[in-house]
DNA sequence: CGTCAGATGATC
DNA sequence: ATCATCTGACGC
């Protein structure tokens, strides 16, 4: 996952204000910015901080827990080591598309975000795809992995995180 | 292992 | 024109 903060981050969709497209960012926490990237793939953000603030967490990965055979026909095949290392084939197996945008991921039923055991090691570093973002905005560790997911792309540039192993609340 | 080009279309 | 990516091709 990678964090796209408010205010201040050059990278962040809200950076020039409200429009159509970001206007779920600007929402109540736990909702869905899908977007569609390149042309190509829908990506899925998860809105946090309170309503008003234009900040999300891009997710950059997942691992199947359920509905294989659904995850495995729309990966083309694959659901194993990598099938879901990437944002963009993220959405491919949840079946994403533009409708999803402003979902709110609080509520049971179709999308929704679950408890999870938590990692048991984490690991940050640059996020990806921003080269054009200004300044420290590049290089920032704003990105987060579970350290021993198969399905991390780019993990060049990764390290323990925190820097001495004790991981909060 | 690495880098690189092309696809592709909504958005502002 | 820009862009929060993926894939396959190619070189080491």
């Amino acid at each position: 996952m990678e964090a796209y903060p408010w205010p201040g981050d050059t990278a962040n969709h809200c950076r020039a204000g409200r429009t159509a497209r970001n206007a779920p960012m600007w929402g109540p926490p736990g909702g869905a910015y899908v977007y569609l990237c390149y042309g190509v793939h829908h990506l899925l953000n998860v809105v946090v901080q309170p309503e008003g603030d234009g900040a999300a967490v891009l997710v950059r990965g997942a691992e199947v827990l359920a509905g294989h055979d659904t995850v495995r026909a729309r990966r083309g095949g694959r659901v194993g080591t990598g099938a879901l290392a990437g944002p963009g084939k993220v959405g491919a197996a949840l079946g994403l598309d533009g409708s999803w945008s402003g979902h709110d991921l609080l509520s049971p039923g179709g999308l929704s975000l679950a408890g999870r055991t938590p990692p048991a090691a984490v690991v940050a570093g640059p996020r990806v795809g921003i080269d054009f973002a200004a300044g420290g905005d590049r290089s920032a560790p704003w990105r987060f992995a579970d350290a021993h997911s198969a399905q991390v792309s780019h993990r060049r540039g990764l390290r323990p995180w925190p820097a001495d192993g004790a991981l909060r609340d």
